[in-house]
DNA sequence: TCATGAATGTGTATTTTTTACACTTATCAA
DNA sequence: TTGATAAGTGTAAAAAATACACATTCATGA
């Protein structure tokens, strides 16, 4: 398969759009990336507004066609790297979506990658193309292109499913964060206020945090100890695993 | 994208092994399916003996290229109907395997399934080419082809992980089955004996069982009660979703 | 310097859930 | 009629989750 047919025949123009042949037809196969951040104690999103056509004027999910030699996490991360400027974030496989009209050009298979990082990792959206990149919160999104609200929804309701047995939001916080900013997390994702005291043993009892020494004066008020993820502590994957 | 091209300067054989032209190349996507079901008390996979090279004489799980108009469920689907006949199966996105190297053809993308049968449905297995299909228990697994382990190992690991926030086992059962068959679907995929009045317990609190008014005689002691699954229980997806 | 305001940090009692555990019932076969 | 076998049931103890209130530390300003 994967033939790299060079016919001379061909005319000019042919053969520089066309030089990729095979015996079956085949998908294109991309990668979408839902971000999300937590920015001004919201939960938002990272979407791209598109230049042309098809859904010109939308806003779509960063993302885009795998290469020959990259693993599809790779090219997740390209594709982020390329048109988001971001390179450090936390990265997941979410679903493939491939119903075969997703796309009006032609068959298209994509497969969606969760990912999280804490806000400060992500300032390098300021510095692209401002224009074109913006962060959205769930109750104002606007008009998405494909099926990317799908994907979108899918991907939060993963994260708020995973939040209790996994390590996920520690991925949308700096390395050093105090407990109420850890809490803050968990009251966004899972959209519900926790009792201080109950929420404290509950993370505790996950037997990942590591006290780094340090606190944080926050104004005219006790000053709150620092904390990190310990570097033994895994992501507690699925229970194990994915859905 | 997605061209059907035609050009009639080509030789005879090249036209009809090279039809499908793009400007970008493009990896091949295939569905694999990880089929369960449960025989003489054992979890078991149904695998296929490979003819061709590459990894000639292997066992591969069931599964193929998905053809352009239908969707990854359907291509699932039309495959295990075409190289197993079976048709009555639970089948839920898995994973999707896309390693450059995972086939020395080339690339080849992969979008795993778990299936889920009782042993009754799968009855037309025994009806296919007997010799280049086979069930496979997990302790005396053949050597697999590609990275067919891996991802029988990852559909394991989700299997077990879904059984306390799904009804995933149900989906091993025929319709009809008494309170001891469930229990024992859980023993087996959770590898560890349960309190029957425990169990019991666990799965009336989960409010989807559905009294059929008939019993079992099953030998020289009192009949068991037949139940199914009411029909208002959904799966309990991922605790909403997949990993 | 002292009083106030504001967020940090802690423990216990109650409720709910999970676990451990043993005997009676219905049927068949001898 | 008796014995063997799997079905079916309830309660007490332990563990986990929940509800709930006050003392501590610091900054600020009177």
């Amino acid at each position: 398969m994967c033939i790299f047919y060079t016919y001379q025949g061909l005319p000019q123009g042919s053969l520089q759009k066309m030089q990729y042949c095979y015996d079956y037809p085949r998908p294109a196969v991309t990668t979408d990336i839902v971000v999300f951040t937590l920015r001004n104690e919201r939960l938002s999103v990272l979407l791209i507004r598109r230049a042309r056509d098809p859904y010109a004027g939308y806003w779509a999910l960063p993302g885009g066609f795998v290469e020959p030699d990259e693993t599809l996490e790779q090219g997740a991360l390209r594709e982020l790297q390329e048109e988001t400027g971001l390179t450090q974030v936390y990265l997941e496989q979410l679903y493939t979506f491939g119903e075969p009209q997703r796309d009006p050009r032609g068959r298209v298979i994509s497969v969606a990658y969760l990912a999280l990082a804490p806000q400060e990792v992500l300032q390098p959206v300021a510095a692209s193309d401002a224009a074109a990149l913006d962060w959205f919160e769930e109750e104002h999104l606007p008009e998405m292109a494909f099926d990317h609200r799908d994907i979108l929804a899918l991907a939060r309701a993963r994260l708020r499913a995973k939040l209790n047995y996994s390590t996920l939001a520690f991925k949308l916080l700096p390395e050093t964060f105090t407990f109420h900013e850890l809490q803050r997390v968990y009251e966004i994702i899972g959209e519900q206020v926790l009792d201080k005291r109950n929420f404290r043993k509950f993370i505790r009892s996950l037997n990942v945090l590591q006290e780094t020494g340090e606190t944080r004066r926050n104004g005219a008020h006790k000053p709150a100890l620092l904390y990190r993820l310990a570097s033994s502590a895994g992501i507690y994957h699925d229970r194990q695993g994915t859905q």
